[in-house]
DNA sequence: TCAATATTAGAATGATTATTCTAATTTTCA
DNA sequence: TGAAAATTAGAATAATCATTCTAATATTGA
């Protein structure tokens, strides 16, 4: 099964260089601001060997973005379904995971929370249609979590997806900020952790009485 | 001062019937998917005429952004200027000009939202450098809001900057998911109150001991 | 009214760039 | 080794627009 011969494993290698060069001009210039001739210059393979392995440009945007949000879906999914865990602590453990993500596909980050707010990403149909439905599946996760927890008690029964929501938008919100001012890898963490506990237990004090 | 003659007052007519055209494209389609022949269509002003009014397609696109930013911006400063309210209380106001300026400009959101992470943005320089000076602004003006609430003793002393960042993550992922659900105008207003609420008492029941 | 001015309408221009194509060059393996 | 197949390199193509230009029309004010 996986014996792949000498010749699929260079393919392999060579579709695998494209994509990390596509990735590094993208995300610095966008879609629309990156050419396949750039493309072609940074990986040093010329645009017909590129065109036989992609059959266009928006082909290999997709496949970066796509393929990235599965990894991070992985991550989720492994922590969300070890059930040794309570939902909360669940939840505070997926922080960790969406570190580790981030701090190992920095160049990927801008391209990945703009994908879906993006009102130029309409015009590419098929990635708009995956990255949206890709999205909606993050956030019935985190959903499904949220109601485990209000099971528990854990958390107060406000309506999942809301939370879900309101969750991974603090999440993106930290972590853009976090890319934007340039910080260290470090840095992310404890930003979370500040951000998980504003969530958790709100910004006002908890008055007696 | 105000006397305007006929021929401007018509100038002013025609530009804003330019500028309302535009948003409605722009919103559909974002920047990179609207032409200027189409633009001329809608508005059905020949490509000369506009041109007579802006020097091209970005600075329209500026100006919608811009102009409308400013609109919600002094929204924001008036409300947040009441010191007759509390901090607190000022904050929950805000929930209000949000939604009043929001429902009012329904098609500007997409282009509003996604102007700042958006990363085709650096393609038009001059249009992503003052999108982001005027959310540094935005945030600066929520940062102090907090600042005050924390001496009030309202807020629990987190940094004013992250509260300020964590709950415009939550007023825009809310916004979002309201628009793209088409839900009415009443719901926007309902949707933020409870996301204002997560944010001020937190997702989890405060626990005795 | 009628010359001067402003506006309209959309055709022409020029630049950009995704995609295709062609002519080497290299690799394969009989 | 050497003919066939694959790969390279980048030139040619074709389509898409932002922007400019020109000719016709309408408006103005003396």
């Amino acid at each position: 099964m996986a014996a792949l011969t000498r010749r699929e494993r260079e393919q392999k290698r060579k579709r695998k260089e494209i994509l990390d060069a596509a990735l590094l001009i993208f995300a610095e210039k966008g879609y629309h601001g990156t050419t396949m001739a750039e493309i072609s210059r940074v990986s040093e393979y010329p645009l017909g060997t590129i065109y036989s392995f992609f059959p266009g440009k928006e082909d290999i945007y997709q496949e970066l973005v796509i393929g990235k949000g599965h990894e991070l879906g992985d991550i989720l999914v492994a922590i969300f379904e070890d059930i040794s865990l309570s939902p909360l602590e669940r939840l505070r453990k997926s922080l960790l995971g969406n570190v580790d993500f981030f701090v190992k596909n920095r160049p990927f980050i801008k391209i990945y929370i703009s994908g879906r707010s993006n009102v130029d990403a309409p015009l590419l149909t098929n990635f708009h249609r995956r990255i949206n439905r890709m999205h909606d599946k993050m956030i019935a996760l985190y959903s499904d979590l949220f109601e485990q927890g209000i099971q528990t008690g854990e958390f107060k029964p406000y309506s999942p997806r809301e939370m879900a929501t309101i969750f991974s938008g603090i999440v993106n919100a930290s972590i853009w900020v976090w890319l934007v001012e340039g910080e260290d890898d470090a840095e992310l963490e404890q930003r979370l952790q500040r951000a998980f506990n504003i969530f958790t237990g709100g910004v006002c004090p908890h008055l007696p009485g």
